[in-house]
DNA sequence: CGAGGCCTTGACCGCGGTCAATGCCCGTGG
DNA sequence: CCACGGGCATTGACCGCGGTCAAGGCCTCG
């Protein structure tokens, strides 16, 4: 059933069969066509997300401006932080940029394999780490960089993105606004 | 040697005298006198560390500029994360403010450990799962509160800290220059 | 063909950074 | 004991980056 997505995890930490299996009970999809919501102001993020088709953007309200946060591409996991180890609602907003196939990972139930089995406490540290050294990532490249060489790192990392999002999304990402993104893009 | 230590590992996640006793072999001391540095710049960051005694403030380089990163009061756990994780030179330096009792965690060690033992693999995850909230909570902040409220609510949450740092450390921290503080602070 | 979304461009301006001068406190040495 | 020097904080003058506002062009779609 999930075992493209099994063996993904499996990569991040070794996995037996029986673990795969444990798991499995915990997995569900949920398609989310374009323009949906993966998740919404206000709710509790219970799940560890995983895009296995589609594109989504994360972003939240500034006042009332929208500041995407982060893009998350094909066969790439994601969550709100905040939200889910808190059990508070999240002001991250997911929203599916193409129409998507989303696997999800319980949390309630990594809660309970994890305090008795060994193979998903690693499992589940993998995936704290990973996310601990992206949002330290794009703090340092926040903190070191110009706007402009951030741009150009994206449209090199993730060509393909232009076509899927307006400018004003990846000008918020950036930290800068549109009119500004778009006399970067006029000096090269 | 180390019950309190232990103590409060185990308050993070639960620990068997038998995992405390594992744990023991990969924890040292190491005294930094006032001035001199736990982490040095370009040092690989080997440790969990934790302010037994002391004071330490964690910074980086921008240019010829200091930035305080985070202030790390006695009994706080630190690391630097981007370091630690990729086995790689620390930009982050990290200083004495006071005579410090530093008491370090291998990171070795832990690796070690948690392959088969399940309590420290969830001690860990207990780690990564704290910083990553701490480091989500920066994030937000920096974005979402102006450098007066920041400032209001460091002296309330650490009163002390005016007595043990100089204000370009403060002003650095909260992410903007000295002069703008003195500003703040003059508006009250 | 018209309406609306997206991108660009220009004019304006304010926040916050830079630079420099001054004041204050404190430790050290003559 | 006082004088000097250095570190730290404050204040003022200046200015540039980047945000805001508004207008205009281009494309798509109904």
């Amino acid at each position: 059933m999930f075992e493209e997505y099994l063996n993904i995890l499996g990569s991040i930490s070794t996995l037996s069969p029986i673990s795969k299996e444990a798991l499995s009970e915990h997995i569900s999809v949920k398609n989310v066509p374009k323009g949906d919501f993966v998740l919404k102001f206000g709710e509790t993020c219970r799940h560890i997300y995983f895009v296995n088709r589609g594109f989504v953007r994360i972003f939240y309200y500034k006042g009332d401006k929208d500041i995407t946060e982060w893009f998350a591409d094909e066969k790439q996991f994601f969550f709100s932080i905040t939200s889910y180890f808190q059990n508070g609602p999240s002001r991250l907003i997911i929203e599916a940029i193409e129409d998507c196939e989303i696997i999800q990972l319980s949390k309630e139930g990594q809660d309970l394999l994890r305090r008795t089995n060994l193979e998903i406490s690693n499992l589940i540290l993998g995936f704290y780490s990973r996310s601990l050294i992206l949002s330290q990532k794009r703090m340092e490249s926040l903190q070191f960089e110009t706007a402009s060489n951030r741009y150009q790192n994206l449209i090199e990392n993730q060509p393909n993105i232009l076509n899927k999002v307006p400018l004003q999304h990846i000008a918020s990402f950036l930290g800068i606004t549109q009119e500004t993104l778009s006399r970067i893009r006029a000096n090269l």
